[in-house]
DNA sequence: GCTTGACTTGGACAAAGTCCATTGTAGGAT
DNA sequence: ATCCTACAATGGACTTTGTCCAAGTCAAGC
């Protein structure tokens, strides 16, 4: 069932109760949670694991390239453990609701070589802004 | 020589010297400060002001559009005095240096519409990311 | 030159995240 | 099955970035 503590095991890691809680957490549906927010799952099923071991865990998982950071709004970053399939963030700007969202197109190829400066470019992030239909209909 | 201060000025700001100096250090060169370089360069001017009247001030150029806040990083907002021409960010992921870019083509429009999820989208914000050729020298 | 409402100030407060000394434990070795 | 130890977890102090507020100051209109 969980892809993720899989791959993550089958990398070497030592497999911890907290650890274990954490994959759980970010796996299945397509989450983008806070670090609070994951701990404050991860406490429901393991009450006594910490706030620090949460940074640590999620900050591993993204050097292993299986969850990502997305920044979308000025404030806590998220995790996003849909790390296999490229894409992109569609956020709404009065309730903060994200969308994983897939362009037609790709945007780094529409960075000419004259708008780089020099630049060895490896990476796009794209954010999408607008209303969602809730927030549109209760406006 | 300060378009920012003109407009600001016709929109009935009351003019302070901590609003003048402020403008100042956005005004020029195309810059992306944090707020707190801009406090320091606006201390270099005007000893006494304080880091409160500097996010105040930054926070209502951004309200009347004539400063735009951008995140690159993770970390602190970076405040960008060009508001008049759209563009979009290309960031040294070694150094943090950041350059106006003007990819072709609009990113909106490669956002079909059945990726939309009946939002209104009406705004997209790029970041490149890539190592800048004074890091790759230095690799 | 007054008056007054808008602006500024410094410090308290808050949110998000990092760091570290101490304690605990997963998993290999015996 | 038990031991060992390197790695992991803990909680609290600390940092960074930003917000809020009560009190004092001042720009600009009269
Ligand atoms: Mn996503
Ligand atoms: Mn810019
Ligand atoms: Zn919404
Ligand atoms: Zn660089």
């Amino acid at each position: 069932m969980s892809d993720l503590l899989e791959r993550l095991r089958g990398r070497g890691w030592r497999m911890t109760a907290q650890r274990r809680v954490v994959a759980e957490v970010l796996d299945g549906e397509h989450v983008h949670l806070t670090a609070d927010e994951v701990h404050a799952r991860a406490v429901d099923r393991l009450p006594e694991i910490s706030r620090a071991t949460v940074y640590n865990t999620l900050g591993e998982m993204v050097s292993l390239g299986e969850v990502i950071e997305v920044s979308t709004d000025h404030r806590a970053k998220r995790y996003d453990p849909n790390a296999h399939r490229p894409h992109h963030h569609l956020v709404c700007a009065r309730c903060g609701a994200i969308r994983d969202v897939h362009p037609s197109g790709n945007p780094l190829a529409d960075l000419p070589a004259d708008e780089r400066f020099g630049f060895t470019v490896s990476d796009v992030e794209v954010t999408y802004r607008g209303i969602c239909p809730n927030c549109a209909a209760t406006a």
